[in-house]
DNA sequence: CCGTTATTATTGTCTATACATAATCAGCCT
DNA sequence: AGGCTGATTATGTATAGACAATAATAACGG
């Protein structure tokens, strides 16, 4: 049982019109009563019917059109959170040991394969190239394959990644402001199965994430999870955006 | 090149405190002036400062506690939007030609297997549980294992899906309020190998969703798709959240 | 020194009002 | 009919002020 709280009176009338929307009962399309009407309906002032409808508008579950009015929305294709974590939090966090090895490490100019990692049309670029194996409690929990852009990261060539691994490093040295994930699941190869110690051809899942900062590239990063041990989780109610 | 618009005031707010914040000059937990004192520096009124930082708030970059102030917030674990379509949406959304066979279906008493995947932890329950195969130009898709709460969906043990396959026609029937998702990989079995016309121990990417309705779960659905296939698309921007 | 109480700073919510902006509509002129 | 024009309507943004809720801090009394 949840305790009667007193909501707010915009969360109030904003539960109100998800309500009807959410059961069904004003449909996509239908018009939502004008900003005025529902401040008869509720008797409150405008500012605080406007809050209401813009925080669904903010939500998606609405669209506001100036003089047409407000509309619920179409059915959304189903979005979702997901969340992915640093993996040195996501494993201290969870309690266990942390730690990790450099398999490797090159300084080069971009080959085409790199700039299509990157994402980058334009010209030459210097990149540094790292495979690094990340251990929770000693055994093998993720294989990393990343490319810096040195272009928008200069320090990353003078850096040794000693203390944190070169995903976390990032993190601390320059705010990303846009990231593009793409999720697959591939077979282990040779070489991946043998470091994440599973059998050839073993089920993984592949993170490859972008970040951005400014429409520059910072960093493309494959990630490998041997996909037996692993998974995310996503979690989403519309009504609580 | 962007259009120099004209900001409204709050977002012109709301910008430069995230500037701060993004390029770290204000490093998590670090305390963000208050509305007073914003009102004072840029010169409007209480409203538009808090409606500024109180959309900073929602997007969770600030952290806002009476009294005390607002703080910038510790760097969260990275969130992203995931976009899962409705198959037949996905489908022919893309021009392909969509199909659907449905390989098995049965109404039993929920078994304990199927009490856990519904997440539902009470009683005597019963279920239709489905298998059923999707098509894009004749190619098979994706792989469904779904089960519904004829608690909740008393309608679907009626229903013969022949229109709609169950997905689809449970997103017409009743909206969702919540929905769970979990992202794996696996080696595909021999049954669902033959189905999708895939090499058995084939890298699957397997989505596994759970929709709720106030508290109760409508259904559950494992998607079992090649990996060599499919893949899942994440964007996300915090700062346009 | 400790516990209680009063003060105060800060955010949370709300009102009433104002003007701006965009889109629609009706009417008018050509 | 076609197109221009102005009125109307609904939302977008902003202001100034008010009171409530909360929590940190200061003042006080034992």
């Amino acid at each position: 049982m949840s305790i009667a709280e007193p909501l707010p009176r915009y969360a109030e009338i904003r539960r109100a019109l998800e309500e009807k929307i959410l059961s069904g009962e004003w449909p996509p399309g239908h018009r939502v009563p004008s900003e005025h009407d529902l401040v008869a309906q509720f008797g409150c002032s405008r500012m605080t019917v406007n809050k209401a409808i813009s925080a669904l508008a903010a939500a998606g579950l609405v669209v506001r059109r100036r003089r047409s009015g407000s509309f619920v929305a179409a059915p959304k294709s189903q979005e979702t959170v997901l969340e992915v974590h640093d993996i040195k939090a996501e494993i201290t966090g969870s309690g266990r040991a942390y730690r990790y090895v450099i398999l490797d490490r090159e300084r080069r100019r971009a080959r085409p394969e790199d700039l299509a990692r990157l994402g980058a049309a334009r010209g030459p670029l210097d990149v540094e190239a790292l495979t690094v194996l990340h251990f929770a409690d000693e055994r093998p929990f993720v294989h990393e394959r990343r490319l810096i852009n040195l272009a928008v990261v200069p320090a990353a060539a003078r850096e040794a990644f000693a203390a944190s691994p070169p995903g976390t490093w990032l993190l601390e040295q320059i705010p990303w402001t846009e990231a593009e994930h793409i999720i697959r699941a591939e077979n282990a190869g040779a070489d991946v199965a043998h470091h994440l110690a599973i059998a050839r051809g073993a089920a993984c899942l592949v993170v490859v994430r972008r970040t951005f900062q400014a429409g520059a590239t910072i960093t493309a990063v494959t990630l490998t999870y041997p996909g037996e041990r692993h998974q995310l989780v996503a979690r989403f109610s519309p009504a609580t955006r």
